[in-house]
DNA sequence: CGCGTTTGACCCGCGC
DNA sequence: GCGCGGGTCAAACGCG
């Protein structure tokens, strides 16, 4: 299989890479995780990998569940459905929200197909995807036990020079400085992804807004709306500048990864506290933006005018029908409009902090990715 | 010996 | 109802 080659090649890592963030938003991810259960509950037997392991790996049964609750979700089999209840207490009420999960595409221009967000990844398969000459590998998080993160590594099928990792689900665990960014970034674009396609725009799109404040590296953001779900694009690729910013060596943001996310904690959900607690009080920088204009700063660090960026995007969205094209243009204008984060001329928030305490449902989908 | 990766098969959802 | 495509699992292999 030469295809795998590219992305086995993805072990090398890049250190300069342009990224391109893409969120998707998707309430059917039923489907995937349903046969998922089919199969843990036919051949549970079987996991060794997932259940049997106790002497060797560090895996366990609840990863089962886990997964399920990110990328899948409420379904679950007969078997499951005791430790499927201990993986919701984990990761929190998401999977019970309307959205559940989030889907965050990070495309970045490089050689190496690796991207590694400080995060330990267990490839557990790769496929061929149609229409595109290089396999899809697919990559689960295997920090923590349970960590139902996810993450697709496929290359640009056009542009073989691009890397696209796609993150799916939360970290259930603290993430390294350089992880932490990342994930906040993700946690942007899939906050702001949610927020405009589900009714609790205000907190969400503030969040949203915040988040991509913390997207330095983001040239550019696109809503797909020819994905199957709706998909924000933050594209990368275009400013080379980018690359060296998302490097972990070269970011800008001062972020303390502490205990971003409580693992034992009732919500668990790391891209909430990562960003409230880190890059709203840190680094951001959300400049005011105009409702009118869609345009946003990146950098002040002002939630308030976070939460206009946000609006703008929301009310686009509310307004026009093609709240993708409008929702693309807005993130376009905000992550165009400036790069760095540090520095914000504007006022830190310390109310970040409790941006998702007010929304009922919490981001879900935390990733971090960097390219090497 | 253990861990991670590789590869094929299986399952499921969606579209025609 | 059938077929296609996507995604995950699971056993085996290779490497450290």
């Amino acid at each position: 299989m030469d295809p795998k080659v590219d992305v086995n090649d993805a072990s090398v890592c890049d250190d300069k890479t342009e990224r391109e963030v893409s969120v998707s938003n998707n309430a059917e991810e039923d489907a995937i995780m349903s046969k998922k259960e089919d199969h843990n509950n036919q051949n549970h037997l079987m996991t060794k990998q997932l259940i049997d392991n106790g002497n060797g790996k560090q895996v366990c049964p609840e990863e089962r569940s886990s997964s399920q609750q990110s990328w899948g979700s409420s379904k679950s089999p007969k078997l499951e459905e005791e430790e499927e209840a201990k993986a919701k207490e984990q990761v929190g009420a998401a999977d019970q929200l309307p959205f559940r999960k989030a889907r965050v595409s990070v495309r970045a221009r490089s050689e190496a197909p690796l991207i590694s967000d400080g995060c330990q990844w267990r490839k557990y398969g790769q496929k061929m995807a149609k229409g595109n000459p290089r396999p899809r590998a697919y990559y689960r998080c295997t920090m923590a036990v349970g960590c139902p993160v996810r993450k697709q590594v496929q290359r640009c099928a056009d542009d073989k020079t691009i890397l696209i990792t796609t993150y799916e689900g939360n970290h259930n665990h603290p993430l390294p400085p350089a992880a932490t960014a990342m994930a906040s970034t993700t946690s942007a674009a899939a906050a702001m992804l949610l927020s405009g396609s589900t009714h609790s725009k205000e907190s969400l799109t503030t969040s949203a807004g915040s988040y991509f404040s913390s997207i330095p590296y983001a040239s550019m953001a696109t809503l797909s709306a020819s994905a199957p779900f709706p998909t924000i694009t933050l594209d990368l690729t275009q400013n080379p500048n980018n690359a060296m910013q998302l490097h972990p060596k070269y970011f800008p943001l001062p972020l303390h990864q502490s205990a971003a996310a409580p693992v034992g904690g009732p919500h668990l959900l790391g891209q909430p506290l990562f960003f409230s607690q880190k890059l709203l009080p840190t680094a951001s920088a959300m400049p005011l933006v105009h409702h009118h204009h869609h345009q946003l700063g990146q950098r002040n660090n002002n939630i308030s005018t976070a939460t206009s960026m946000v609006e703008t995007v929301s009310a686009a969205i509310a307004s026009d029908p093609n709240f993708t094209a409008a929702l693309a243009a807005a993130i376009s204008s905000i992550i165009g409009s400036g790069r760095n984060s540090n520095n914000g001329s504007g006022v830190v928030s310390h109310n970040g902090v409790s941006i998702f305490s007010g929304s009922p449902q919490p981001p879900q989908s935390c990733t971090t990715f960097s390219t090497n």
